[in-house]
RNA sequence: GGGCCAUUAGCUCAGUUGGUUAGAGCGCCACGUUGACAUCGUGGAGGUCAGUGGUUCGAAUCCACUAUGGCCCACCA
């Protein structure tokens, strides 16, 4: 297999993906393998609709890399994908499309036939995202691909509802709920954002009743809520007001006499201090309304026109019926004035418009008890946040969580199992109620179920056990619930998080109370922004398409860049020239396996022991045992770009710098040692691709291929299933760790004096090195053929103590002195320069150090290691001071 | 109003329990290199670690306050 200079990802990704799938990589065994453990991640099932955005990439790569590193450590290990059918958002999508293409509406349809039209959608363009995944080289168990409305989750939806509505935890409530006056259904809180916004507040005058020609005045941000208005209230000890308390305002354009009360929670100092109660349109108000008796009126429409209790204004759109009723009380002289101000408007998290409170019967859960256990299970330690901050918002939303508005006023849905008898009694003990039924109490005919929808997050709550098959007892459940690990995005942690949490407890009834908690570590991962530090959103237009940073550098290259740019749930800014670190690293990767395949000794298996092995082979083998155990930590403990970090260093800095130019040295050669250095590199590589493997996985998997060619043999498997490389029967080598440090000291002196000296890098030069220490002679006695194969020497003599030969410039390294012979061309002023300023530097560095060990606290308490550390360091320093001052004077 | 996060080189970010001469990549400058790799190599310039105060023998690191930016929750007549 020819491998070419560069690394094109696009030669191999697809392919690559392919054979995983053919060799069912992915997909976990029938019979759970005996002593292995299993390991399940659920990916947060993105919406149908969705397209693959930056924070999928980078969830998926964090799954990926977790649930490939487990596969080989040889855990049993399942990660299941799937989407959510995410009603409001895939509703609108098709109903934006019937309209476009048809001229109709879903009512023009019928509920029936629509619903056929949104299942036809889902099925042609449903799975999009899911491809897009693949693309990014995600390993999930396609086979177990699921979604919030199959058969299986539905039928759990539905017995999961009935368990609720048996412990009594879901009722029907007439409550202020947030209506989104386009989409025409309740939305939760948490569906809300507030958005700052420049308003108005207009003073309106209400005429005091039995008293003519006495105003009250009001201030408020909505006058056009007026028409619902039922009391104004005052503070209990506001002297300006206290005897209006008890008496009535005349409310204008109706006939009514509305009360006026004293409420604590009036703030005096706001507006007038007197506040208009609307309790039917607006939360506070309707608090304030219960604790009055005061009637809630709604004077809006389903989508936000007024109804009849608008007086003359009736059929105005609440934009029209504003600039209506303020024009009419200024004609009737009861605007005072108008101010500025800046108040925040609730909008809908999906059609973005205004929020209106709107007095609705709907259907809620008691979310108290549920969340008792969510509460423990993360105080207790069961589940662990990473960041663990995140422990403390997750606490803080639970402990003052609000019960749970559960019905949706949508088709796209799993229809709220609900029956209503002639009666309208409901009822939701059964889940297989039709028309015609008797109702199981009161006997009489079910004549309609509700035509509301349940919230989506009502199905995707059960995700983690209805997709193993719950609510059946089946051996999936038994064998991958719980589960261990789960990534997702911060604003879903209320939404979603929370939410499986308490449902684990709630549900999954045939575990011990243990081992109910649906998964034990969740991330939340960075927030990917702009170069700006804006958020990336497709309506804002920043953001950058995952699929086209894979099409330019590579799915592995970007998975890369993800990971190191990405530090544990740190937001990041995202700016494309990003990637390129990942691109060149994958291609220094690709050229280091392509020197090593040149190097190869076919069917040969050499002892990575015993004499042959030179110093740089024991040095390399034991950086590798290191590095195997750094990183198997860190993935351990979930530090991703720790462990990149460290790969990228051994790859580059240690194999590639050091190891394969030193082997070049022994290239070819035709004896044990060079054996030795091509089952080194063989040995190295093999690893590193290993440990590789979860960050890039399709190179490492055609580079695995190419080293089992190139070795003149099949691979046994594939890399994807290949067991995680340990360091046993490595040795971690610090004599050789030792050496290694002295011969990269001596190859810097050299450089540095060829930088200061201006003498060009391959020019051969001679050096001699002197050192006052005889073990270290003879060390530098056995490099002496490395040190020549590097080519920055062309002559070396090395000896204990030696002058300074006439006419040379000197380095210092590691106590060693380091001399190169000048020519005619150099430059003596430059070197002077250079010289004198490392003296400088020297000198200040010898000065705090000293100083240092001159601190009688430090000597106390810093501890015997770095007290004699510092002392050598100290040491050092002099004697590269007092050498480089000796030279600089014979100059 | 309550809370969280950030502030380190021109840019994007590391810096693990306080103790190496504060690092990396990109960018910039100089030089080099065509048998693994120009997606390369070597060297260099560039930082009072946001500010102030405190704890300590010692602070980028711990504490308090301030400033700037971002996010979340609550309230908003």
């Amino acid at each position: 297999m020819e491998l070419e200079p560069r690394y094109d990802p696009h030669a191999h990704e697809q392919a690559i993906y392919q054979t995983w799938l053919d060799a069912g990589c992915f997909t976990p065994p029938k019979e759970q393998p005996p002593g292995s453990k299993p390991f399940t991640v659920m990916i947060p099932p993105p919406n149908v609709t969705g397209v693959l955005h930056m924070g999928h990439a980078l969830n998926g790569t964090i799954q990926d890399i977790v649930v490939r590193f487990r596969r080989a450590q040889g855990y049993d290990t399942l990660w299941v994908p799937g989407t959510d059918h995410a009603g409001i958002a895939t509703q609108a999508v098709v109903e934006k499309k019937l309209y476009a293409e048809e001229g109709k509406t879903r009512e023009d349809l019928g509920r029936e036939a629509f619903l056929a039209r949104v299942f036809d959608w889902k099925e042609q363009h449903g799975n999009i995202i899911l491809e897009q995944f693949r693309r990014l080289g995600a390993s999930c168990d396609w086979s177990r691909t699921a979604f919030t409305m199959d058969a299986e989750l539905s039928a759990a939806v539905r017995e999961s509802f009935l368990r609720l509505w048996k412990k009594g935890l879901i009722y029907r409530g007439a409550r202020l709920v947030n209506w989104d006056c386009v989409l025409q259904t309740a939305v939760s809180d948490d569906e809300i954002e507030n958005v700052e916004r420049k308003g108005k507040l207009w003073y309106l005058k209400y005429p005091v009743a039995g008293q003519a020609g006495r105003f009250l005045t009001v201030a408020t941000t909505r006058p056009e809520t007026m028409l619902g208005d039922t009391g104004v209230a005052v503070h209990p000890e506001d002297e300006r007001y206290g005897d209006l308390v008890g008496g009535h305002v005349e409310l204008p354009f109706t006939d009514r006499k509305i009360p006026i009360v004293a409420d604590e929670t009036v703030d005096p100092k706001f507006g007038t201090g007197a506040v208009k109660i609307t309790p039917g349109h607006d939360p506070a108000d309707y608090e304030r309304g219960q604790r009055h008796q005061l009637p809630v009126i709604n004077i809006l429409n389903k989508d936000g026109t007024l109804n009849d209790e608008g007086q003359q204004f009736a059929g105005a759109s609440r934009e029209q019926a504003r600039k209506d009723v303020v024009a009419a009380l200024e004609q009737l002289e009861l605007l005072e004035k108008i101010e500025d101000i800046k108040h925040s408007v609730p909008l809908s998290d999906r059609s973005k418009s205004v929020i209106e409170p709107l007095v609705s019967e709907q259907w809620f859960v008691k979310m108290g008890e549920l969340a008792e256990p969510a509460i423990r299970a993360v105080n207790e330690g069961k589940l662990q946040f990473r960041p663990e901050r995140w422990k403390k918002v997750y606490l803080d939303w639970l402990e003052g969580v609000h019960d749970w508005c559960i019905s949706r006023q949508l088709w796209w849905g799993h229809q709220i199992p609900i029956w209503y008898d002639e009666d309208d009694v409901p009822c939701g003990s059964a889940t297989d109620l039709k028309v015609g039924d008797p109702h199981p109490e009161t006997g009489k005919p079910i004549v309609r179920q509700d035509p509301d929808v349940l919230d989506t997050w009502a199905s995707s709550w059960l995700w983690p056990f209805a997709t193993l098959g719950w609510p059946n007892k089946t051996a999936d459940l038994e064998r991958f619930y719980p589960t261990q690990f789960l990534s997702t995005a911060r604003d879903i942690i209320y939404l979603w998080v929370a939410r499986m949490i308490m449902a684990g407890y709630e549900f999954a009834d045939h575990l011990p109370e243990e081992q109910r908690c649906a998964f034990a570590v969740c991330n939340i991962h960075a927030t990917v922004l702009d170069a700006k530090g804006k958020r990336m959103s497709k309506s804002a237009g920043n953001g950058i398409d995952p699929l086209d940073v894979i099409a330019e550098y590579g799915a592995d290259a970007m998975r890369y860049s993800l990971i190191m740019l990405t530090r544990e749930g740190q937001d990041v800014r995202l700016s494309e020239n990003r990637f390129e670190e990942g691109k060149r690293f994958t291609n220094k990767i690709w050229n280091a396996a392509r020197f090593v395949l040149m190097n190869l000794d076919k069917g040969r298996v050499a002892e990575l022991s015993g004499a042959a092995l030179q110093v740089e082979d024991r040095w390399i083998l034991s950086r590798l045992a290191a590095v195997t155990d750094e990183v198997t930590d860190d993935l351990e403990n979930y530090r991703f770009n720790d462990a990149g970090t460290t790969l990228y260093r051994f790859v580059w800095n240690d194999f590639c710098d050091w190891y394969l130019e030193l082997a070049k040295t022994r290239q070819g050669q035709d004896d044990d040692s060079g054996a030795a250095a091509r089952g080194v590199l063989s040995r190295v590589l093999t690893d590193t691709l290993g440990l590789l493997h979860p960050f890039t996985p399709f190179q490492t998997e055609v580079l695995w291929k190419a080293l089992h060619e190139a070795l003149g043999r099949e691979a046994e498997q594939l890399l994807a299933v290949t067991a995680w490389p340990t360091a046993e029967g490595l040795e971690r080598d610090v004599q050789a760790e030792e050496r290694l440090n002295l011969m990269q000291d001596v190859v810097g002196a050299v450089r540095s004096v060829r930088a200061l000296t201006g003498v060009a890098e391959r020019k051969p030069l001679t050096a001699v090195l002197s050192t006052p220490d005889a073990a270290t002679a003879a060390v530098l006695e056995e490099a002496r053929a490395q040190l020549l194969g590097l080519g920055h020497l062309s002559e070396l003599t090395i000896g204990r103590d030696l002058e300074r030969p006439a006419n040379s410039a000197a380095a210092v390294a590691g106590g060693l002195e380091v001399f190169v012979p000048l020519g005619e061309d150099v430059d003596t002023a430059k070197l002077k320069e250079g010289l004198t300023k490392r003296v400088e530097k020297l000198g200040k560095v010898i000065m705090s150090t000293s100083k240092k060990l001159e601190n009688p606290g430090f000597l106390k308490n810093a501890g015997e290691d770095a007290v004699a550390e510092e002392r050598a360091k100290l040491a050092e320093f002099e004697t590269e001071s007092s050498l480089l001052q000796r030279n600089l004077a014979g100059l």
